[in-house]
DNA sequence: CCTTGACCTTCCAGCAACTGGAACCCTTAG
DNA sequence: CTAAGGGTTCCAGTTGCTGGAAGGTCAAGG
């Protein structure tokens, strides 16, 4: 099966995929003109990194996942650590958008918005303004 | 005043500093020996980049919200606008890593995280969850 | 038989926003 | 005189792709 193909199985870019050939990710058989030759198997771990990645992993952690993946004596406690770093490393992140979010809605709250040139935004970005 | 002092003052790392001034974001003086030479108004913009940074405004909105600064004709409205945008962003990453936090969520709750190989977070992974 | 177009291949460069490191210069204290 | 602790430049690497150039392959149509 032609990369094309594979593209549109997995729902991934042919770059992406040849991307994640480069890194090892895998490595699917070569036809005899030098096109890449993707079995049923190959689309599934395709299918496998497509999905942990829009979950969040990093590939570094679909690597591991990938590894655990092919490991029938894994302990699903190591496939449940990694998750579990992950859904803490997003709370985290979450965490720090909301506070984010917070300081900029202040500021936009207390600027008036119009023609003027008095902006609390500016002013608070200068060290002038009300808000640490 | 030097780079290490400026660093302290304005709570950026030096390599930073030289980043900012590379990509056109101030010019400070330099001295005999070619060592830069911050003013206190050199202090001020970085102090001013390093707020702006950390409320999530990307170097190129810095650079648009500097220029607003210096311009004594500016309208509040235009600071605004920007800071408007980028709440709006914040928000759709906020909502789009609490879809993400969901997901894994449900995932590691139905994953016993025992010695044992069976795994919801592989079998979905790999195509065969509940999870869609 | 030739061409056209849609594939495929490789390799190189670039994005954002730094960060690390090498190789070197300047200044000051002991 | 030397060593430490500044500073300088430039090059490379990070993450996860993405775009583009230059070229090979293949099937269909004139």
């Amino acid at each position: 099966m032609n990369i094309g193909i594979a593209s549109e199985r997995a729902g991934l870019p042919p770059k992406t995929i040849r991307y994640y050939e480069d890194i090892g990710l895998l490595r699917p058989a070569r036809t005899d003109n030098g096109y890449r030759d993707y079995s049923a198997a190959d689309i599934h771990r395709l299918r496998f990194l497509q999905r942990a990645r829009s979950l969040g992993f990093s590939v570094d952690e679909c690597r591991q996942l990938l590894s655990l993946y092919r490991d029938r004596n894994r302990e699903s406690a190591d496939v449940k650590a990694i998750a579990e770093a992950k859904l803490a490393e997003i709370d985290r992140k979450i965490a720090e958008l909301a506070s984010l979010r917070h300081a900029l809605r202040h500021l936009v709250e207390h600027c008036s918005g119009d023609e003027r040139p008095d902006c609390p935004i500016i002013d608070e970005l200068a060290g002038e303004g009300m808000v640490q």
